[in-house]
DNA sequence: AATGAATGAGGTTTCATTCAT
DNA sequence: AATGAATGAAACCTCATTCAT
């Protein structure tokens, strides 16, 4: 069994893109880097890889894939839906804001005009799903008697919409000097909204 | 009087820089298409822009200055939260995801970490600003007996974060395939979850 | 009579383009600079001269041609050659090394492989004048019995190579640290040398 | 081991940067040329020299290096210094104007200003030392008491003159025209001139 | 399997020169 | 006479990619 196996390398291949990508954008990193940082060369890549695309590619669709299990909730029974969406918001929350995660969206927004069938990926696997998963949860709670709402789907957007900001202010404004935001508190706040709203009183 | 005012050659490249920008990021835009598109030679650009670099900020820092006055409600004496709420995510969804705007968004995340002057002139002067006025309309909301809030600054980024998600939905998923999305639509549903929640009964 | 004469106008432009050509050479010289010099647009320049190289080569060949008559003794009768010498080498080595003139060397020795034109007119106008005038004072300097001398040609380079030593001392290396060098000692010194050698006994 | 060693490489283009810098000047040379006469492609040349001016100053500040030590005499005991003269000023003389060497001074002096610190560099290195040399051997005649000088470190730039005026004469003039320089006969004389003088007669 | 060497294609930038006004 | 605007030609440099070893 040799020491280093190709799946090694790949992932150690693939880990060095995503702090390059993850740093620069597509077209801004360089393979150079990405080789230097796994100590390796730059022809080497292309024993692993076609091309600087597919390595893109490869990344952002592995990366979409291996997170996304992780961010909903298996199943939820007859559980009450405030609680449900408070457990999801937050779990999700927290993951797609974490470190390691963060960095696709903002990927996506901003290679996704040079690189359609990435964004459609993102979006068939990860938006779709993702605001699925909401728009059930609401679904749920209104059929429960405990939601109301004219809309799930764009309702769900507005859940969602809370989720990423925290993803592109940690990922975007944090490094230039933005206020850090506590995340379990913004998503502690966020399902606050989500679920109460604002006001005092319920409208008329 | 020259038919053609210097003034007036730089607008027309920063409109084709911002299509060029918008469409493909720096680094992947290409001066050739900008001048291009304007139809004068390459070496016409650096009449009018010392270099790629401060095309790009230019064009940035202006659309951010352009846009930043027509976003902001200018006063709201003593008229009630909940419609000043209504009015300004109504009127800041739509500019913000107008076409002309919306891949200002785009551009600031793309290539935030590759430009961080312009991701923070960006954060301090459309983002706080925007943040900091919703949270002086909650808090305007609270001093009238109308909202109730732990925390108006967290609950201005779940605001903001729908406002986002709009613009950032039209920019970058539907020239994929996405859904469209009706902004007002989503703007009437956004101020609806944002005021009231989707919880029929306020929280024991 | 107009104020400025097309005349005057090529004067200030030669004058400009001396300082321009003299600092970097001719390829490294820029067209801009020298209008700004003289304050007037880059295109005007083209009133007076016909291409970059014109203005160069007119540049080079009058200040050739201006520099001459001071250059050389106008007749020296029957004066004891190592007077003549003396006076010779005093004024010639006062002139090439004055700032005005000192230029000239090192274009042409910077310059000549690119504009051999000049060169050939440096080197006809120029040096085999002076070399002349230096090698009939020594011929001059035999047949009054005061000088000896198996080869006058060849000897009126040594002459000559203390001169220009002098001019690019001062231009070259003085510039970047080099010790000053006085150009009046240095004048007398060489007169010293080239009439009576560092020997204190003449060869057996 | 492989067939082209990177040293091997590397040396190839300096010979080849030689011809062009020595033939155009630094500003006017292209790498074009250069890799055209390496047999490689434009972009190989970066993989041994980082920026053309990098290349320039290895060139120069090499050939500057390898020059000096075949310039200078190692030792020279107790000999009578107008022998040692003699020697040095052939040698010197011979080094300095071949073809080899002779584009040297050439790019000094006219690139000079452009690249102060290569200037600087060469006044450092071979202009003191050769300065230096001389000076001492006129000074160990004059212990001798074979030597009368004056001043014996601006007689050394007389003597230095000579053998400068041989290069660029070689270099600058002759390939435009001039009667070919022999360089062993103006040797012999510059060191008949440097030792004895023209006159016939010692000064009064 | 792995790499050093090499390259072609393409990018930004500069600048002498032209021309309509 | 004078210029601001415009450009074409070229230069330097980068980098993803290939290939012989």
């Amino acid at each position: 069994m040799p020491r280093v196996t190709p799946a090694d390398r790949r992932d150690r291949i693939l880990a060095a893109a995503r702090e390059e990508f993850a740093e620069r954008g597509f077209a801004a990193a360089r393979l150079e880097d990405v080789a230097k940082r796994v100590g390796i060369s730059r022809a080497a890549l292309y024993l692993a890889f076609d091309s600087k695309e597919a390595m893109f590619r490869a990344l952002v669709s592995e990366v979409i894939t291996e997170m996304m299990p992780k961010l909903l909730p298996s199943d939820y029974g007859s559980l009450p839906a405030p609680a449900l969406m408070r457990a999801f918001v937050k779990n999700a929350m927290k993951r797609i804001a974490s470190p390691d995660m963060a960095f696709l969206p903002r990927l996506i927004v901003g290679e996704g005009r040079n690189f359609p069938e990435l964004a459609r990926f993102y979006h068939e696997t990860a938006m779709i799903c993702v605001l699925g998963a909401i728009e059930r949860l609401i679904v749920h709670g209104i059929a429960r008697g405990e939601f109301a709402c004219p809309d799930p789907k764009i309702a769900a957007r507005s859940v969602a919409g809370g989720i990423i900001f925290a993803a592109l202010w940690r990922n975007v404004f944090e490094p230039v000097g933005a206020e850090p935001l506590d995340i379990d508190w913004m998503a502690e706040n966020h399902v606050g909204m989500v679920l109460y709203g604002l006001c005092k009183e319920l409208p008329a």
